[in-house]
DNA sequence: CTTAATGTTCCCCA
DNA sequence: TTGGGGAACATTAA
């Protein structure tokens, strides 16, 4: 569900619910999105009181008076400030003035204390300078779709990014990173800046089943070019999109406008 | 019943 | 040391 622009969005209208608020209880019940000792987070973000709330890369990171709580979405996970709790509600924060849900079906998201690994993400998409990224990219072996999926290269990109970037870019998800021309860099590094803003504007894509913190979907879906068109035709150039399968994800490019 | 899904990490191998 | 491939994690929907 989250890449950077639905982040961001969750960000957006999760911050004027929550900052000033402080957390009275809180609960936590899977020992995949909490690992560790559940009880002693609850017992460290209680009385805690909420100072901001901000995105980086993928994770949403929650400053409170005393410490930090880093939030990464996996794949189902959603931050929700009303509703009821279900089965697949794994966190609940009560607040001086309602509630904070999180629900993740899959539990492949995670509520952290602190920023660790935070600090170990690669620069943002929307700041890094064209100079910086195609300096980056020419000392990578890899190919583009892996690297621009490498969270340590730049932060926040996911699948569905990837391939629309990719598309636009006019390059091939298999092309080498380390061989692109400087025209083709500079012309990835615009797309990059442009699909995502794009995307922050239309508040996200919802595929399945993402949300913002006040459950609503986003709209970025209908301007897919790529992603989950596998079998339908190309925008451009009318030929039939292709799915195939790089660096373990379902990849979907058109063969005639992206260049390897 | 099988497959794939917006993510990350770990293990094995080259 | 770097990087690719595959599996694992848990659940649902097609």
């Amino acid at each position: 569900m989250p890449e950077l622009p639905e982040v961001e969005t969750v960000v957006r209208t999760l911050a004027p619910y929550l900052i000033g608020r402080t957390i009275l209880s809180a609960r936590f019940t899977s020992r995949f999105v909490t690992p560790g000792n559940r009880a002693k987070l609850a017992r460290q973000v209680a009385g805690r009181r909420i100072d901001s709330v901000a995105r980086r890369g993928k994770f949403i990171v929650i400053r409170l008076d005393e410490g930090a709580l880093a939030v990464h979405l996996g794949m189902t996970g959603k931050l929700l400030t009303a509703g009821v709790a279900t089965a697949h509600t794994h966190g609940i924060f009560t607040l001086d003035d309602g509630v904070l849900l999180y629900d993740d079906p899959r539990q492949f998201g995670r509520i952290e204390w602190g920023d660790a690994r935070v600090r170990k993400l690669g620069p943002e998409p929307l700041e890094i300078a064209l100079p910086e990224f195609s300096r980056t990219l020419r000392g990578r072996k890899t190919h583009v779709k892996a690297l621009l999926l490498n969270q340590a290269f730049v932060a926040g990109l996911g699948n569905i990014y990837v391939d629309e970037i990719l598309f636009h870019s006019g390059i091939h998800p298999l092309a080498h990173a380390s061989r692109l021309s400087a025209a083709r860099a500079a012309k990835l590094h615009r797309a990059m800046v442009e699909t995502l803003r794009l995307a922050i504007e239309y508040r996200g894509s919802s595929i399945s089943d993402y949300v913002d913190a006040e459950g609503n979907r986003g709209d970025f879906q209908a301007l897919h070019r790529v992603y989950g068109r596998g079998g339908e035709l190309c925008t451009v150039c009318g030929t039939a999109i292709k799915k195939m399968v790089v660096a373990g994800r379902g990849t979907h490019y058109c063969s005639v406008c992206q260049k390897r």
